[in-house]
DNA sequence: GGTTACAGCTTGAATATTTCAAGCTGTAAA
DNA sequence: TTTACAGCTTGAAATATTCAAGCTGTAACC
């Protein structure tokens, strides 16, 4: 049950497994996004918007380019869910800003997004030992995107 | 510690978790693909292809419309990694078969996939365990995508 | 048997998303 | 002050995805 075989077996599996998630997850976001108005994308960007930050502080946190950051940041801004205010110290950059009704919405895209996620199966205890896995996981691979230049 | 409010916040917390891991995963993705020549969809189709199955299949287990189906399967079939076969039972079906290329990448892609994955960091049993709850989650929650119709 | 409704697949147009290259303004270091 | 670079934006281009329409074939029903 613990040859190297199995194991790569079992490893290939989870993959799918996470791979399976994640999709579902995907399109979970992207059906609450919907439901309020808003693009797969915008949705993100909402959601990494913890607080005031600069385009290329969103872009990363977003994993695209800074340019389609400006993209997704117009729409939120047309949309009267953001601000671009001056950088306090470099006035190169913007300040992104959640409007009220920004942070409005983003509390309601954040219920959506917990209320019949794909997770909703679980218990709490079940939950728990997953965030702490998952926390892990993440946590122990802090190398793979930064340098982002394809081979 | 287990106040409703708690409990909330976590699943919160979890959300943004699994959607970091999601997006991780994504980009783990689409740079193996690219290692391979492949685009992030045509790895995707790739991976799915566990069997011979049908183009409708296909599109379901990619979680996209039958044209985009056929558009990913047609590139595919340019690279000559893929068949387009008659149905044996249906001839309005086509039967989609793996070549010997196209099954030979598709171990390539597997192993670069479980190779340094956001899931490396975790031990065997860690990955047992998230295995079995990933498991649950993904069976219980069994009605978000079949209906696929928007609102 | 023939007819009607529907399923599987494909095509082409339209849309959305993302990246790339180039440029503007401002910062920082020499 | 000059030079190199960082942050952001723009427009063009590539890519991905959906939508609407149509073709062939299947199945249920009269």
């Amino acid at each position: 049950m613990t040859t190297p075989e199995s194991q790569a077996v079992a490893e290939r599996e989870l993959c799918g497994l996470v791979n399976g998630l994640a999709r579902r997850i995907g399109d979970h976001v992207r059906e609450r996004a919907v439901a309020l108005g808003l693009t797969s994308a915008q949705a993100t960007a909402l959601r990494e918007l913890t607080g005031p930050m600069t385009m290329t502080e969103l872009a990363e946190r977003m994993g695209c380019e800074p340019s389609n950051a400006t993209f997704v940041a117009d729409k939120l801004e047309k949309l009267g869910l953001l601000e671009r205010r001056p950088h306090a110290t470099d006035r190169r950059a913007k300040q992104l800003v959640l409007t009220r009704e920004g942070t409005a919405l983003r509390e309601r895209l954040l219920d959506l997004l917990v209320r019949d996620s794909p997770l909703a199966g679980l218990t709490q205890q079940e939950q728990d030992v997953l965030h702490g896995l998952l926390h892990r996981a993440v946590t122990a691979a802090t190398s793979p995107s930064p340098p982002a230049d394809s081979l």
